[in-house]
DNA sequence: TTGTAGGCGTTATCAA
DNA sequence: TTGATAACGCCTACAA
């Protein structure tokens, strides 16, 4: 393919000049007489010059790159996030590297040594272990190593004893927007389905639930808090086993917005109508205005959110302190799944 | 953050070895006694160590690095894919680095030189000026530059006089057996919403229809061909469109997935009853198996699809030619969408 | 406005 | 089994 890599000495031999100024001219440095910035941009042209990003790299402490570690992003909760923050990024001039971890903690680390021998100017993390209510030492450690060396920004999750930059959604509140907008329509029997426990973000929504319940002095009927995982056929395996209790509840939060289509799934096989219950998700994935009935949930309000991680990210990269946490407010998305009871 | 940039000099002096020998560990040398290796490896620990990786790469000729150019990530059809290339990427120790260009030509260019500039062992191209029916000069010229330093793979595209790797579903087999599909179920007056006049996906659905529909003795029906878009806001304008026609269709076929659940809004929004319609979509995105009625549609044979993509990355990499074209059949998956006429 | 010289952090070559 | 030395390709003082 490539007979020889044409270097800038290459470029500056046949334009009779010194191979500084045609690095000169390739960092726009405007000392540059024109003609000769002229003559050697044609020369590069003519030879197919393309600059090696790695010998420029080498002259910098580190590189205008974000590392971005994320789930699954086939999941729009995180694919709406991510194309936000690319574009972004892209305007000032950044690169981001996207990295599925499967919320492994094995392709976790690996990702995380990349960056760091990248020199990333900072990592955006999201799910795997920064959600576990108990990570492990291990992870701990490695997680403080990296951070003495690359600055960490966390999505919806902490890690104790781990001081990154922390942005979140408030997940309490969301979930009592829910209950409230629920016990509105008069349902007094509330089923949470999905999620697993240990995971924060299960935790804290349950954790809200009961005690939101609480407050109006509902009951928390344990049978009717299923975990099972955070996918559309974690869904449905919920909502089948919640089916088989005796006693049904009249509406049903999901622990996401996908949780809930399984379960949509799960009644239209069991041939049950899906307006026997209310539904109420959480994320605003972009489906959730197509399904049908279209979905109740709850919106983690994008924009502001990805507005504080650019600002985050900014204020990094140019050194004005690591940006401490923030909470980012939800909006409640009434739709067509919830009624009156 | 980082004070100082621990370099294998300082391994090397600390452990009184030469850097050369802090390289060989790095590089699993098998020559180095284990005794050393030992004192090396604790030294890096203890000083925290992290081999630049921009360094490393000047020392090669290549990275072990795959550009991606899709148009959306936030869409499930370029998602699939990635995320399958990704997973199959790291197992093999390639890195996999996404770009979405909106299929904005300027966007693509900027990456096509990143990509150069890296020294990307390969591209893989979706979307965008690779789906024009007739490209600029200035990009199929920039598409050849390219290509005589990086091989390019492309994805449901090509170009003419641009020597790429081509890898495509067939579209055309796809309509057929959608329209045949249609016609086994009685239908005779068939729509096809959504697309781009110019953009290849589109045209080659549009003439394999004409054609198929002509084998079959059924009218083609202008009325019933409405260009819209890809997505499903394109989807809602086609069908308010085609339902302000005086005669309609009984079956209604979607460029792609997307368009359907517009035309389902459409047909809600307006209290029309899904049902009047039989839909039938194209790509088999994952929220076709969720949305009501679940929509029929034309799968990808994305495991196949992706095994070829893997395929020609690897006999490119390993400079087995460039691997030439391949055409993927096609899967029809019947759900509830499509009824008797 | 241009050029010389040294440095960035690794790896590869050749000796020892 | 180890070490000196020279690349790799670009950038940036400093000098002219």
């Amino acid at each position: 393919m490539n007979k020889k890599n044409i270097t800038i000495y290459d470029i500056a031999k046949e334009a009779n000049v010194s191979p500084t100024t045609v690095s000169r001219v390739l960092t726009n440095n405007p000392l540059v007489k024109e003609s000769t910035r002229q003559k050697v941009l044609a020369k590069m042209k003519e030879l197919d010059f393309s600059p090696n990003e790695a010998a420029r790299r080498l002259t910098k402490p580190q590189a205008n790159l974000i590392g971005f570690i994320l789930p699954d992003i086939t999941n729009p909760f995180f694919s709406q996030i991510y194309m936000e923050v690319e574009k972004r990024a892209f305007q000032k001039g950044y690169t981001v590297l996207l990295r599925n971890s499967m919320s492994i903690s094995e392709v976790e680390s690996t990702y995380l040594r990349e960056f760091t021998e990248r020199r990333a100017a900072c990592i955006v993390f999201m799910g795997g272990r920064i959600n576990k209510t108990k990570p492990s030492e291990d992870e701990i450690h490695e997680m403080q190593d990296v951070l003495s060396k690359v600055p960490i920004i966390m999505i919806n999750g902490k890690m104790k004893g781990v001081k990154s930059a922390n942005i979140r959604t408030n997940e309490e509140e969301g979930i009592r927007s829910i209950v409230e907008h629920l016990v509105s329509l008069g349902h007094k029997k509330i089923a949470l389905l999905g999620g697993v426990k240990g995971i924060s973000s299960s935790d804290n929504k349950l954790s809200s639930f009961k005690r939101v319940l609480k407050e109006y002095s509902l009951e928390f009927n344990e049978e009717w808090q299923i975990y099972s995982d955070f996918s559309v056929d974690a869904g449905r395996k919920a909502m089948k086993k919640l089916l088989e209790k005796e006693i049904l509840p009249s509406a049903i939060i999901g622990i996401n917005d996908l949780i809930i289509y399984g379960a949509f799934k799960e009644c239209r096989d069991q041939q049950i109508p899906i307006e026997t219950f209310s539904f109420v998700g959480f994320d605003d994935i972009y489906p959730s205005d197509i399904v049908h009935p279209s979905l109740t949930t709850v919106n983690h309000n994008y924009e502001v959110l990805v507005n504080e991680v650019m600002r985050t990210i900014d204020s990094i990269i140019n050194g004005k302190g690591n940006g401490k946490g923030k909470i980012i407010n939800t909006q409640l998305i009434i739709r067509e799944s919830s009624k009156e009871s």
